[in-house]
DNA sequence: AATTAGCAGACTTAAGTGGAGAGTGCTAAA
DNA sequence: TTTAGCACTCTCCACTTAAGTCTGCTAATT
């Protein structure tokens, strides 16, 4: 364990350095911090950190920068929260409380603050819908042996799959049978319609065999586009000035991991189901992929109905101001939770 | 005007540079061309061409560059049509003629084409819908005052929007408005619609006057809904490895005008009403924002129904292989045009 | 025993130097 | 009009030097 003179230390470096981004030297932290000792005295004392992994020397005789561990050690126990200001408050309030405004454009809009105010790559992946109430389902007649169905969420959300069928339809047909599904369907849930509603419906629909046969697989196919992962990314160019990234070669491998958009949804799901903690942070190693190598992830999940249902993100360099970070990606989780619990 | 000599230097110069992204010496030229005549009189060619303004030194004694004028005579009088690979078309055609997945998808694979065969940033901005027929017309009751209003066109696109009013007005009124509605808009487009049937369709309705007073106002809103600039952007990563953006510099100008995506319409759009070539090239210093030096944009549109809805291009340095990049940009413009007329 | 002053040594960074190599511009000859 | 030949310019790379920073260690101090 850390002595508490070895926490203040250890404190004061990563501070410094995600102030300066650069090493951090024993004279530095005398003057800038009151530890109470002379410079050769934390010296001795980052020696220690040193050789516990908390802190690394880039080359002999240069200051001290901070370790993942050593972040690690920081966001767990030394960071100190210090929230949004309130101007921040106000704007996301703000937004989430525009009425008429439809989902996309919220979150779009959400992923803009998080990058804005994280000042980093904002991340947001858009909510799966298994869980939120139908208001109508449509068969829109196109051809003898094409239609086209359309579920309508409550929030304004529709989902749409054409569907070819062997037999012949006709307009009427498809009209009775949709109208019998809105009555169905009506205020329940994908999940619900899967769950334990699909056998009984298909028992009475039974007289339309041609189409139920084609019901199930609709279901299935409304389902997967339900909890389809379409990934919402805002101000990539804010990690171009980030000193950490002047060398291109990093650079190059961010817009790779941001160009492959299952891969980034990949990693936020995977690495966040293994903790729960609202707020996660997941460090450049811990990802198999070394891609990710020099970066950090603030990841937290919002839910609809008591079930999560998406995440947010932010992702920039290992150095970055977590205390801010953890605080923006709390508080937008958190209202757009309230948000789509309140819409939809 | 330049001689056939004078021509054959240039092209040679371009294609080379084209090819090693480095200044190019008359050396090399009379190696790898077959200019017919000795180092020494490329020499003086090049020299010509330089005061012409078609190629420039980046410092005395080095070998020649072409300037953005030299680009423009390449593009315009040189260049021989390279066409893609079979292997890239078969695969562009097969993505295209999937019947079942859904528009968006379609146009994001289209994007990752564009940018895969570009060797490039793709770009595709999702079509305007003003003249896509409509299939149907919801108003779906929420509350006494609220309700949404959905419409969906051909092809499975659904666009949605909240409606308030002030007066009450009940499910089954709602309903009866509905179903008149979807008999007045069926087939029609929403540019006929705002052009001459509102009129009509407004007498017609009288009787349900409180909502009529917000029909307009929501043809309004579905208008601006269908001509929402959605802009796809893919293979962003693609412009790391260019050796002209090895100054980070740059890259946080290209990442800049990315993550301003109403920014990046609009110079396409403005500059594309300029011309009327099938397939345009911008380059760096003719857009107003110097954000784009040092960069091109290749733009096509494509359409529907014979008005244009949509653009498509590829960005990237100066310097890039117009001749595959405007195939690719023609063809996917061309299959994106037959495809949507066929599924719209 | 813990702390500190002091100093040698290690390393970075920036600026400067010199030589090799590439490519041009010019002149004079073909 | 074309070309050979050569002086000149500039880049690039490796190497040097000097200034400055910060450490690690030792020996003195509290």
């Amino acid at each position: 364990m850390l002595t508490k003179r070895q926490q203040s230390i250890l404190k004061a470096v990563i501070q410094s350095h995600i102030r300066t981004a650069s090493p951090i030297s024993s004279k530095y932290i005398w003057q800038k911090y009151s530890i109470g000792v002379s410079p050769a005295t934390i010296r001795n004392e980052m020696q220690h950190l040193e050789e516990l992994g908390y802190l690394y020397q880039p080359h002999t005789s240069s200051g001290r920068l901070p370790t993942e561990k050593g972040y690690k050690f920081y966001v767990e126990h030394l960071m100190e929260s210090k929230g949004l200001l309130p101007s921040e408050k106000k704007k996301i309030i703000k937004e989430f409380s525009k009425g008429e405004k439809n989902i996309e454009e919220i979150i779009k809009n959400a992923a803009t603050f998080l990058s804005t105010f994280a000042d980093n790559i904002g991340i947001i992946i858009a909510p799966k819908l298994f869980n939120t109430p139908i208001m109508k389902i449509e068969l829109i007649f196109l051809s003898e042996h094409k239609m086209l169905a359309i579920l309508i969420l409550k929030g304004g959300i529709a989902l749409n799959k054409m569907l070819t069928i062997k037999e012949r339809v006709t307009r009427i047909e498809l009209e009775s049978v949709s109208k019998r599904l809105n009555e169905l369907f009506y205020g329940k849930t994908l999940l619900e319609i899967r769950g334990y509603y699909l056998e009984e419906i298909v028992n009475e629909l039974v007289k339309f065999d041609r189409l139920i046969r084609k019901l199930k697989k609709l279901i299935e196919e409304f389902f997967k586009l339900a909890e389809e992962k379409i990934v919402y990314l805002e101000g990539i160019s804010n990690i171009a000035s980030k000193p950490e990234f002047k060398n291109v070669e990093y650079i190059k491998h961010i817009l790779h991991i941001l160009d492959d958009k299952t891969l980034l949804d990949e990693i936020i799901e995977k690495k966040y189901r293994e903790h729960n903690k609202k707020v996660n942070i997941i460090m450049g190693n811990e990802i198999d992929e070394d891609l990710l190598k020099g970066c950090s992830l603030v990841v937290a999940s919002y839910s609809f109905h008591g079930l999560d249902v998406g995440n947010i993100g932010v992702l920039g360099p290992l150095r970055m101001n977590y205390s801010k970070v953890v605080s923006v990606v709390d508080f937008i989780s958190e209202e757009l939770t309230q948000y789509l619990n309140k819409i939809m």
